[in-house]
This record gives structure tokens, C-alpha cells and sequence, in this order.
DNA sequence: ACAGGATCCTGGGGGC
DNA sequence: TGCCCCCAGGATCCTG
């Protein structure tokens, strides 16, 4: 249960507002979902729901652990010395508070936020590529077509697709586009084991790295062989990200 | 509608 | 040591 919600000095990009510390004040947590980057924490009654942006932590740590810079949000929990940290060095993130399912639900869906990956029907999504001529590293990273999906993992699913990122949607092959859905799916999946991607900052809700980087098979590999052909890794810019690809392999 | 760029931030690394 | 530049798991706004 919450006890009390000590605010940082350094505001987030939406701030925290004070009438979420008295929300959330005595709850319990019930469940602790994800939709989409969206950390959704399911209290007995309103939502906090957190973004980790580039370079956010969501812990849990002891009191008596020292808290490091950039420490923006500690939920105290009652009758524990237990306490819940938001940190984020460059505070991209974001930690809000939705009063209950209905302002949660219209949160979302104000957003645009696409389907779930893994729930997603392929109709819905040949039907997306096929009415754009955007490509498709640019498709994988909008959130409104399909959520969940960044630099990394846009990258790693074009590598397993075998297709170029600068292909546009409108030119894959429904056979194409199914494996791009099947490769998103696949690499979300693996990355998921190994509890996500540690470049530099991000660490799980234990504190614990994640060991996805380890299996990056082109993302930040530039210049590095191909695992499949040994032909030179790439680097471009597309949709103003990095872009990691094999200019053998992938078509 | 979409591409491209700037912006919000802080910090690490490389070159000089 | 310092300075300057580029780079970074993201999203949003603006211009053309």
C-alpha cells in the first residue's frame, strides 16, 4: 500500500501533480500491466501508469539503499521499508495518474495507441502497409500502427524479416508482411526473456541488467560482419533514428 | 499525408 | 585537464 509520494526538485516533462499523491495515497496495488512502452500499475481504485522514455528505471529498493541522482518519484509503501523509485536521467519519461479505468481507457484511446504485436490481425496490418508509402523502419516505430516496438526492436525484426528498412510498406507481399509480423513477435519475445535491452542505463524493476544486448544481431553493430553472411553491418539515418541493417541480407 | 528537422534533457566518449 | 562535437532504448511539434 502507498504511504506517501515524495516528489523529486527537477520536474518530469509532464509533471507530477499533487492531487496524484493524495490519489494514489492508501491503495493497494492489484496488478501490474504493460501496454504498448506503457507500464500500467493497477491500484484499488486510479492508475499510475509510467513511461520509461530513454533512460528511465522504475526499482523497488530499501529505504536504507541510497537513492541516486535523477531520482524524481519514491512511493513510500506502508508498513514496509520498501519503496518504489522513478529515476530517468534525461527525462524523457513520464509518471501519470488516471483516477479510474474509464480515464485510462480514453487515455489510450485518445493517443492512438495501435495494437498490441502480439494480439494484432494480419488484415489489420497489411491493410496499414499497403495505404502508406512511408518505410518501413519508420511504420515499426509508430506507435499508432503498432505499439511497443522501438529502435532496437525495429531494427532486430527487420534483420529476422530479411528486409531492408528502407523498403516502403506499400511494396511488401502479403507473405512479406506476415513475416515481418512473425519476426516483430518473435524478436519482442526473445527480448523479453532476457528481460530487455541494457545499453548504458536501463535495468529491470529489481535492479537487475538486462542481456538482450548480448544477442543484438545488428542493432550497434556497424561495420561489424553479418551473423548470417559476414558482409559489413550498415548505419543509416531513417525516420531520424539510427538504422541498423544488412545491405546482403536483408532485401 | 509525410519527410525532415528541431526540441525536450543529461551524460559518455572521442578528437584535439 | 578542457572544450567541442556527436551519440543515445522516445515522442511531439513545426515547416515545407
Amino acid at each position: 500500500m502507498f504511504a506517501s509520494v515524495q516528489v523529486g526538485r527537477q520536474s518530469l516533462r509532464r509533471p507530477w501533480l499533487p492531487q496524484w499523491s493524495r490519489l494514489v495515497r492508501g491503495r493497494k496495488i492489484q496488478a501490474v500491466q504493460r501496454r504498448g512502452k506503457w507500464i500500467v500499475i493497477q491500484l484499488d481504485g486510479p492508475f499510475l501508469v509510467i513511461h520509461l522514455g530513454m533512460t528511465g528505471q522504475l526499482t523497488v529498493a530499501s529505504a536504507q539503499q541510497p537513492t541516486s541522482d535523477h531520482t524524481h518519484l519514491i512511493f513510500h509503501l506502508a508498513a514496509s521499508d520498501q519503496q518504489l523509485r522513478f529515476r530517468d536521467v534525461r527525462r524523457f519519461g513520464s509518471a501519470t495518474c488516471y483516477a479510474d479505468q474509464q480515464a485510462l481507457d480514453v487515455f489510450f484511446e485518445s493517443s492512438g495507441l495501435g495494437p498490441e504485436p502480439f494480439a494484432m490481425e494480419g488484415k489489420y496490418w497489411r491493410a496499414c502497409l499497403a495505404k502508406t508509402q512511408r518505410c518501413l523502419k519508420a511504420i515499426l516505430l509508430d506507435q499508432r500502427v503498432v505499439a511497443g516496438v522501438g529502435n532496437i526492436y525495429a531494427d532486430e525484426s527487420l534483420f529476422e524479416a530479411r528486409l531492408h528498412p528502407e523498403r516502403l510498406g506499400s511494396q511488401l507481399t502479403a507473405r512479406e508482411a506476415g513475416s515481418l509480423h512473425k519476426a516483430i513477435v518473435r524478436v519482442l519475445n526473445h527480448a523479453i526473456e532476457k528481460r530487455g535491452s541494457s545499453i548504458r542505463d536501463y535495468i529491470g524493476g529489481s535492479g537487475l541488467k538486462g542481456e538482450f544486448q548480448d544477442e543484438f544481431r545488428v542493432y550497434g553493430r556497424t561495420d561489424e560482419p553479418c551473423l548470417r553472411c559476414r558482409k559489413a553491418i550498415v548505419r543509416i539515418v531513417l525516420a531520424g533514428r539510427s538504422t541498423h541493417f544488412c545491405p546482403r541480407c536483408q532485401k
